[in-house]
DNA sequence: AGAAAATTTAACCAAAAGGTTAAACCAACG
DNA sequence: CGTTGGTTTAACCTTTTGGTTAAATTTTCT
């Protein structure tokens, strides 16, 4: 049962992660987080003071580790064909591993903006204006078609995330056992790609 | 305060929805819909006999209204890439007046699948078959290039959605006022049609 | 071995929250 | 006028839950 690799702190961070990506802050029961650390309350409360900071910290660890990643790519010097199909496809292969992660991002970022607005700001601004400035370059050179770079962005973003999102609704809807699904979320790796490569090239 | 045209279930509900779709169903107070409804917790059990009872009703509500209205377009017999023009469009129209509730769909999609499942599986089956089987005609006859219509769908739902989601962080990131991304949605209600419509066109 | 830190046990506290109850109040209606 | 149903008031109950405490036990490290 126990690891003795991991330390008590990382047991209960991965507990906690658990627990609060699948229910939420209000959702989340203290006791259910020590009992899937395998721990008591006592010893849960010992190293974390309370739900909030815990809390605090399960979320300041989630974005610190999404944000870098979701941004590295954005400021290579790739052709911009190339750094869209990189962004792609690394972006759906680590939703695919973290597959509770959007809904938990999307909740906390709705619930507090501020939080991720500190995170962003500071330190990320100059990736994406890397990015701004390749897409309105190839428009101005007319090697794709005039779209702005924020709607473009959104458009990755989307496909890119919201299928995991939607998942309980798509699986439905097309008739997908779960196996099918992350097969459709495989080939999509690749297609969400060319699918907007298409719609802006000349 | 009070409008003598409303009666009192419906203010009850109107509040509930309202407290729910912001705040989930564990972070909603009962007193809080009480409040906001202008009555006391006694006449809200009196209505409602518990909170579960009265979320189950908002869910309901919200999947009831809400998946009909999506899917009546996609039964039409209008050609494909004008149905996909009027999806886009009256989607991101119905969404923006109503900017609650895909986090709230969604938070309840992952929460409790089941639901979902029989208000989709029962009655609108046919509306997706329809949409498919256009799609794969249009393959088949050459008139756009080789897409499943499960990719185009999601490809679809996502992009009209997810930027909704995603608010908070587009605004920040993109640098856009309440008003400027409000314009930018906008856009969006025929420029993501055309964008669908350039990456699927032969 | 012995001090220090980690962990358990178990009881306990206080606040929040869902829900109930009974009595009184009030407006509408026959 | 009196009944009826909606509404308020206010007290109350119970359960859940975050959090604490103190003592005992085990582990770790010197």
């Amino acid at each position: 049962m126990d690891d003795p690799k991991r330390s008590t702190e990382e047991l209960i961070l991965e507990a906690a992660q658990a627990v609060f990506l699948e229910k939420g802050l209000a959702g989340a029961r203290m006791q259910e987080i020590a009992d899937r650390a395998g721990i008591n309350k006592a010893l849960l409360h010992y190293y974390f003071r309370s739900k909030d900071k815990l809390f605090e910290m399960i979320v300041s660890q989630a974005i610190g580790t999404i944000l870098p990643r979701m941004l590295a790519v954005l400021d290579t010097d790739l052709d911009l064909f190339e750094k869209i199909r990189r962004l792609v496809n690394e972006y759906i292969a680590f939703v695919s591993r973290n597959s509770f992660m959007p809904l938990f991002i999307v909740n906390e970022v709705n619930r507090n903006p501020q939080f991720f607005f500190k995170s962003l700001v500071q330190q990320e601004r100059p990736h994406l204006d890397t990015f701004r400035r390749q897409v309105d370059e190839a428009v101005a050179q007319g090697r794709i078609r005039p779209v702005s770079s924020a709607q473009l962005l959104m458009n990755l973003m989307s496909m890119v995330i919201f299928p995991f999102l939607g998942k309980p609704v798509f699986q439905v809807a097309l008739g997908l056992s779960a196996e099918e699904f992350q097969l459709e979320m495989e080939r999509r790796r690749t297609e969400v790609a060319e699918f907007i490569i298409r719609a802006i090239r000349v």
